[in-house]
RNA sequence: GGCCCCAUCGUCUAGCGGCCUAGGACAUCUGGUUUUCAGCCAGAGAAUCUCCGGUUCGAAUCCGGAUGGGGUCACCA
């Protein structure tokens, strides 16, 4: 049975970086029918955010990517927030403390800092000094019953050597001595993430742990802790980091993290799946665009390529306008409305979609293109007070128009650029002009069926 | 800096020892369709496969080293 699980901790909104990581976790259960969980990882008490919990599971439904256990549906192995689960920590770091493989430590944050600096200016690694390693029994039961303030640390074995077997990259080799003496259990009770992440995937059941590549170099601690609690440990998958555009870990500074700005701008969850999909894994036909339902049947954690991804909004851009060509006129309506808000008239909005369809590639493009269906142009980007004359033949020849519909209202301008000797091109720049605002625009014609034959004459003799 | 990961067009990638004078997609450029833009169609340019050694009849592909990039070194995840 395979079960996978994300791990977002609350502290705002879901990084992109997690959904890449949460699709992979989501296809592969799903390919082999087993379960995708949602562990909500709020050990950090400085950083946690009141209803950052929410936001996280109203993005993972916004993705389409449904967990079968959860902190907010339960399941057989909860409770699935590590803040509840306090007490399982605390027995288990006590039995490692039983059993030597963990110690505890009365250290100050003070000594540490000091240590630290003093190691740095050495030019030494910085790592705790296992000053507390061989208190003797009595010393600690001292020290516990004054109320000393302690954490518990993890014992490393020196002089081991450390494999974790990777299930893109193989086998990484780890010398024991270049590994801390991790903290398990801080000073307020809470566990670290290492603590934390290895009772809760052991008791969970996770058979494969997909997480990202920045927590290689702190495995060997993971590794150790499934051995001297003698469980089996799950397959780890460590995947590429999304990157900036300079090649550094995708961050807030040089890129867009945040799933909030991606639905901000109007991109299609979809489009954004199948577009994470591409980063790092190959759809081995060679079809770039794929529904989550295809990605799940070809999916494999092996095909993982284990190099950064560059996250390139371009590619991103050209799929998004791609999933909204393919799309049927109702359900973009729909997407749309969702989109815009209560503000613009819906049956203005439903006639617009066919004229838009294939020249928007976000959502964000609708209200600049079709603004002027929803108010007159406050300016014009071309001088048009010299027009007059122009102006006042269209108008005439336009008023005279019985049906108001686009292939009529083009023949009757069509003539009046006969009448008029004038260029196509230029003669229809002006009436873009006059009724948009705008050079660029949605077909004409058509846009000023859907704008009334009133609202147009009124348009053009404003200006005669 | 120590440790670890990685290395094919600008970007995402194909490639698993001969089919590679390196293929596709995005982006760019050109032409066509056209009442603007977009879309669509056709085409072009774009990678001495980071470099140097080795293995081999033969290497983008295997091995070693160098270089470069990245990650990590917290009582954060």
């Amino acid at each position: 049975m395979v079960r996978t699980r994300i791990a977002p901790s609350p502290t705002g909104y879901p990084h992109i970086g997690t959904i890449y990581q949460a699709l992979f976790d989501y296809a592969f259960a799903k390919k082999y029918s087993g379960q995708f969980i949602i562990r909500i990882e709020d050990t950090d008490r400085n950083r946690f955010v009141e209803d950052a919990e929410g936001v996280i599971f109203k993005a993972f439904e916004w993705f389409g990517l449904t967990e079968d256990e959860s902190a907010r549906k339960g399941g057989d192995y909860g409770p699935y927030r590590q803040s509840e689960r306090l007490d399982l920590y605390q027995k288990y770091a006590l039995d490692l403390v039983d059993s030597g493989h963990a110690y505890y430590c009365f250290c100050t944050k003070e000594r540490l800092e000091d240590m630290r600096k003093v190691m740095q200016s050495e030019g030494r690694i910085p790592m705790y000094d296992k000053h507390c390693r061989n208190l003797s029994k009595d010393e600690v039961s001292k020290k516990i019953n004054d109320n000393i303030t302690h954490v518990i640390r993890l014992k490393i074995l020196e002089g081991r050597k450390i494999v974790v077997n990777d299930g893109i990259r193989g086998d990484i080799d780890f010398d024991s001595n270049g590994v801390d003496d991790q903290v398990l259990i801080k000073a307020d009770g809470f566990p670290t993430y290492h603590l934390a992440v290895v009772i809760d995937d052991h008791l969970m059941k996770i058979t494969h742990m997909l997480r990202g590549e920045e927590w290689i170099s702190s495995s060997p601690k993971h590794v150790l802790l499934y051995e001297f609690f003698g469980w089996e440990q799950p397959l780890f998958f460590h995947t590429a980091l999304l990157r900036n555009p300079d090649k550094s870990k995708l961050s807030k500074r040089h890129g867009h993290t945040s799933v909030k700005w991606y639905q901000e701008q109007g991109y299609l969850p979809e489009a954004i799946l199948n577009y994470l999909g591409l980063m790092g894994w190959t759809n081995p036909d060679g079809k770039e665009i794929f529904s989550l339902g295809e990605f799940i049947k070809v999916f494999e954690m092996k095909d993982l390529r284990s190099v950064g991804p560059i996250f390139d909004l371009k590619k991103l851009d050209w799929m998004n306008g791609e999933y909204i060509r393919q799309m049927s006129d109702e359900k973009l309506y729909n997407r749309i409305t969702n989109f815009i808000g209560e503000e613009y008239d819906k049956q203005l909005v439903k006639r617009t979609v066919p004229l838009i369809k294939e020249r928007i590639k976000k959502l964000s493009d609708y209200i600049p293109l079709t603004e002027f269906l929803f108010k007159r142009p406050e300016s014009y980007e071309v001088e048009l007070s010299d027009k007059k004359d122009i102006f006042k033949k269209v108008a005439e020849n336009l008023d005279r128009v019985g049906d108001w519909e686009a292939d009529i209202i083009g023949e009757s301008m069509l003539k009046t650029t006969q009448q008029l000797e004038m260029k196509n091109t230029e003669f229809f720049m002006l009436m873009r002009l006059v009724i948009t605002g705008k050079k660029i625009s949605p077909p004409l014609n058509e846009s000023m069926e859907i704008l009334g034959k009133g609202e147009c004459l009124k348009r053009i003799t404003s200006l005669t």
